[in-house]
RNA sequence: GGCCCCAUCGUCUAGAGGCCUAGGAUACCGCCCUCUCAAGGCGGAGACGGGGAUUCGAAUUCCCCUGGGGCCA
């Protein structure tokens, strides 16, 4: 009994997508969990939208997400070539031994013809089924529209398994009273949904390789899942309603098929599959804003799965130990990016506690991307950003926060927000509150957190102002808005002379408001 | 059009006939803490799509309907 095998099949069309990446996910957790491989496939058959661009960049995520795999392009393996652009000669030789054995035939019509037979099914309300015609033709027939320059596609012969001889103990092929009389009917034995049956009757005769000889995806997958030895497929369930097709042909060419998990579908909030239309359906969109891969693996495994009930956070390493694929949901989940947010707020501060120069390292990328530090940092430079990553602390919980809280230390001038301005800096309180601001500033020693706070709260007190009456202009002045880390350890960082001369605008800034209503 | 899949709070889900006046998390709303925000603590509101059937008893089994999704394309 060999290892389990799966699969991650993406195509070199894009950056990978959130949905092959959670489904990837569940394939590299099932491996693991049986001690098994994962074979990545890269299904590049579409040479006019794939580019090695996007296959590295593939690479690339997927590693990022912390995804390694076994056998693939890059690291090679006994069972390639693992693009599907160099797999031509197999699935040539699969197609001639389906001829060989009589499984399949030529089908010379024309997708004119094929379409002109679909209207008028459709016109007669009847489900368009292949005529089968072909399957009949004479020789000086076919010599004749080979004359004519038709190339000639391939069909699956699907009445061939209309033959008893087919239903074996394995139960692919059963046949089931109905009506007082036998049908037959492909089953597929799911992991996750248990047996689904086809109706035998409800296949027709479906193409195998096009005109131009290209294998169709059905097929070019049979000879790359068998080739490559895969032993589970675990796929979205868009899949399920191809996989009779798919046994067919295994059955065809004298194959074991491997066991099959049809997953759900990962959907957006308006419950429609996953794309690009919901934005941020890029994988590394999410690494841009700095979600953390640990806290999208957590997440991925909580969509159609659960551990455990009760429990939520869950290291790698007890995901594996804990994966069951039998156990897997059926309905599509949502992808619900404030959960996510939330999550990665958690992942984020078990980062700060555990490995802060990560996170410093982290921001500081974020902060060039932003255009507010240079991409490579002076040592001075990086303290800085170490210092104002310990102030704004756990507020961080994906990159747009680091701007929102602390885009001020990386400004010349603070962005003020009119709002905050308004409610804030205007009027005489306030002008007077920035002066008196100033003079402790001026004079504080040492120039540190604990310190300005005892000499600004004396101060506020001798004047009989309140603290919030203080710290919220203050707030503003510095910062431009109303919301942040802590204001003294704010003013630490920043510094005296940057404070004073924040404080000193803004008592311009108060007054070109005021005079502005 | 035919076939197939799916259906518990807004969202992720627990639930595999009585433990369910349906549990947790997130989001939301209050209160507390507090210089604001975030985090944290406490509390609140919030769901079994509809109809039959089986059963002493159904969120849980079966059937139909509805709605969503997919394949053939």
């Amino acid at each position: 009994m060999g290892s389990v095998r799966t699969r991650i099949p993406p195509s070199p069309t894009g950056y990978l997508h959130v949905g092959n990446a959670w489904a990837a996910f569940f394939n590299w957790l099932f491996a693991r969990r049986q001690g098994g491989q994962v074979v990545l496939r890269i299904e590049d058959t579409d040479p006019t939208r794939s580019s090695p661009e996007y296959e590295r960049a593939i690479y690339e995520d997927l590693r990022w997400l912390g995804i390694d795999w076994d056998e693939g392009p890059d690291v090679g393996g006994p069972y390639g070539p693992y693009r599907q652009s160099q797999r031509a000669h197999l699935y040539r030789e699969a197609a001639e031994a389906l001829l060989r054995v009589g499984a399949a035939y030529r089908c010379y019509c024309t997708p004119e013809e094929i379409e002109q037979e679909r209207r008028r099914a459709l016109a007669e309300r009847r489900p368009y089924r292949y005529s089968g015609r072909c399957r009949t033709r004479s020789e000086a027939e076919v010599r004749a529209l080979e004359r004519e320059g038709r190339r000639p596609a391939l069909r699956l012969d699907v009445g061939q398994f209309h033959d008893p001889r087919w239903v074996t103990a394995d139960g692919w092929l059963q046949a089931r009273r109905e009506d007082g009389r036998d049908r037959l009917y492909v089953v597929v034995h799911d992991l996750i949904r248990g047996e689904v049956a086809f109706g035998l009757d409800e296949l027709d005769d479906f193409i195998v390789v096009r005109s131009d000889g290209t294998a169709l995806y059905n097929f070019a997958n049979v000879v790359d899942d068998h080739g490559m030895r895969i032993t589970h497929v675990l796929r979205a369930v868009e899949h399920l309603s191809n996989t009779p097709r798919q046994v067919l042909l295994y059955r065809a060419l004298g194959w074991e098929p491997p066991q099959f998990a049809h997953l759900p579908v990962l959907v957006g909030p308006d419950r429609r599959k996953l794309s690009k239309r919901h934005g941020d359906a890029a994988l590394r969109e999410y690494r841009d804003e700095l979600y953390l891969p640990e806290a999208l693996r957590n997440f991925f495994a909580l969509m159609a799965w659960y551990p455990e009930d009760g429990r939520e956070i869950f290291s790698t390493e007890e995901l594996v130990q804990r994966f069951d694929l039998t156990q897997v949901g059926r309905a599509s989940p949502v992808f619900d990016r404030q959960k996510l947010l939330w999550m990665n707020g958690e992942y984020m501060r078990r980062a700060l506690r555990e490995d802060p120069e990560r996170v410093v390292d982290l921001v500081a990328g974020y902060l060039a991307r932003h255009g507010l530090l240079p991409e490579s940092l002076l040592p001075e430079q990086r303290a800085y950003v170490r210092r104002v990553v310990e102030v704004l602390g756990e507020r961080i919980k994906e990159g747009a926060d680091v701007l929102r809280y602390g885009d001020f230390f990386f400004l010349e001038t603070p962005r003020y927000e009119p709002q905050a301005v308004a409610s804030y800096l205007q009027g005489e309180q306030a002008a007077a509150v920035l002066k008196l601001a100033q003079q402790v500033v001026r004079e504080v020693e040492p120039f540190a957190a604990a310190a300005l706070e005892a000499a600004l709260r004396r101060a506020a007190a001798e004047r009989g102002f309140s603290m919030r009456a203080v710290v919220h202009p203050v707030r503003v002045a510095l910062t431009g808005k109303t919301v942040g880390p802590g204001l003294f350890e704010l003013m630490e960082v920043l510094g005296r002379e940057r404070v004073l001369r924040r404080l000193e605008h803004a008592v311009a800034v108060g007054a070109a408001a005021g005079s502005a209503v």
